[in-house]
DNA sequence: AATAGCAATTGAAACGTTTCAATTAATTAC
DNA sequence: GTAATTAATTGAAACGTTTCAATTGCTATT
């Protein structure tokens, strides 16, 4: 393969201006420019990416380290559908900007931090995207003690953090339950995400408040953990509706758990929207095609992908202006929810 | 941050040594292993990536160059729940065997060699992974042309191609009219992906050898091209039930695409799997949890992913045993197909 | 015609590893 | 006790860039 020192003979210039073509072309003259051109497409030279991070220090390149479940390998954090439109935002911004993406995976078990170690001291790669985040994120101190640059996907409660992107959890639950609420509904159940994330518990902090405000009880009854499956919405579904008393709306954690949700309604002969009103979380494509179509708190993935990568180039790149930023989501309305009976 | 000499120098040995340690540790004795061990730890060494890389001419990487469509921004090829699940099992094998996953992105327009010749030619990467194939595909002709280590998920034209792993679409295909026919089926429509893939080329002549055996007349009307969205099948949907003469089953190019075809289906004030019998392609995690469930060609994403980051990491590593993996896709039977009225 | 000033170019050092021929130390065989 | 063999270690070259002080070649100014 051709070198830089190469194409210098063959342009009949030193490697210093082939070097200066490649990365300030505006200092270099006009006729040298036009020779090195023509030599370098001649035999196809791409400068090898390795001499250039090693004398550069910078490699172009982010990193992201998804949790992928081995036990149960569908999942795939946060929710699978949400997380490939996030990817594909970081993706396709990284690669606008001249980046590329790395993945490297962790197990829920294993402990991240020796991954994120080698990301850093090894200097394979210049920002790190940080997802799901938890209050007390050992990623987040490691990467703050560190002094490198990243962005999270969710706030966490270390003071130093300030470069994340967000959606405001609280506010969704806040709106949802008026809005529930306001259709009639007490008795409100709350098919919850795990605890441990952040985002579940400024969820759960908006449930409650909204809870109270509206001088609604919280049974325990109807607070129910599930994770990001189908089968998780529609088992915590059925043991509501197992209930001497089971709710007639429930909120839950993603539309996917909806969808499960929803099937364990129809299952019973009872109607979602109609006897029993659901939400979801995400808004992701199916949530409108699904029957009936699903009420449900949009998160704007490829936004939120887009940016998060377009914050963390800028931080890579010294320039620190906006480091933060809260979505407000939205409250999508459509036909699996409706008045109380 | 610390380079392998400070470490030698710490542990009162040679960078030599330091490096054997790192490499082939049997080859440095006992009581200078546990020496660098200590110094290691103690000043949490890693070594430099683009370094190692530069001389030893391996990145330890692995590419992978999604299309992801920016008019479209939700689409990601092949199907983005598919690819999800694909790419998740590529990422957490190539992690296991020390290996990262390297994203770049491309849009549908823009022209992909260069940035395969950037991956190659820069030596970003130690192997590709080519998704969504063509019967003649640039991509391929180039990787085969530099003798770079790939492996492709889809088979295509090129006679020296023989690193793939691919899904017997022909057979889904047969199999899947088979079926249909010994439910009574006679007129039965193909909402098809996009000409122009390999697998779509595939799985066309599944379907017409397959049509032509049963003595069944392919008619012009019953073929609608879709792409993977749910709205596409809808549409492809709403045009077969809009003909005079509508067909009593239809096979889709996804489960997606199912989803928005049985939607119309019920729009209409019809039942799926009782008026018309709906078939899909993938077998995504919600076919079993859509109401009527999907009768369905399950496609084993997982499986294929970390066989081919198998297959790929072993070429990489020289080792040429086992060149293709063609998988038998199996028709799952659900509630959505029933006998013809 | 000599000089100052600027634009363009040069060439060598440096980045942090791996590799390998050469050297040294330790062990075995007689 | 010496020679032969093996095991362990060393140190320098090399990988392909970028960077920067030094140099060269022009142009404009006097």
């Amino acid at each position: 393969m051709a070198t830089i020192k190469e194409i210098a003979q063959k342009a009949g210039v030193s490697v210093g201006t082939v070097s200066n073509y490649l990365n300030s072309p505006e200092k270099v003259a006009k006729k040298s420019s036009e020779a090195i051109q023509r030599v370098i497409e001649e035999s196809s030279y791409h400068p090898r990416a390795a001499a250039r991070s090693l004398k550069s220090d910078q490699t172009r390149t982010i990193g992201l380290v998804p949790v992928v479940s081995r036990e149960d390998p569908q999942s795939v954090e946060p929710s699978d559908n949400a997380f490939l439109e996030f990817l594909a935002a970081v993706n396709s911004t990284a690669t606008e900007k001249g980046y590329d993406v790395l993945l490297h995976s962790a197990t829920p078990k294993v402990d991240e931090i020796p991954i994120y170690e080698k990301l850093v001291v090894g200097k394979n790669v210049d920002g790190i995207l940080v997802l799901n985040t938890r209050p007390d994120d050992p990623r987040i101190n490691f990467l703050l003690k560190m002094k490198f640059p990243f962005v999270s996907f969710g706030r966490s409660e270390n003071k130093e953090h300030r470069a994340f992107i967000d959606v405001d959890g609280e506010y969704a639950l806040i709106e949802t339950v008026d809005y529930l609420t306001s259709l009639g509904h007490q008795l409100i159940a709350y098919i919850c995400p795990k605890k441990g994330s952040m985002f579940s518990k400024v969820r759960w902090e908006g449930f409650s408040k909204a809870m109270v405000s509206h001088n609604l009880e919280i049974y325990d009854d109807y607070i129910i953990e599930c994770d990001f499956s189908e089968t998780s919405g529609q088992v915590a579904m059925h043991l509501l509706l197992d209930l001497p008393n089971p709710p007639t709306a429930v909120i839950t954690a993603s539309d996917i758990c909806a969808f499960g949700a929803m099937h364990a309604i129809s299952t019973r002969g009872l109607t979602p929207g109609k006897d029993i009103s659901v939400v979801g979380f995400d808004n992701i494509r199916m949530a409108s095609h699904w029957q009936p179509s699903l009420t449900t708190i949009a998160q704007p993935f490829r936004k939120l992908g887009s940016q998060a990568t377009e914050m963390l180039i800028k931080i890579i790149e010294g320039d620190q202006t906006e480091t933060q930023i809260l979505f407000t989501p939205e409250l999508v309305i459509r036909q699996s929810t409706g008045p109380a009976k």
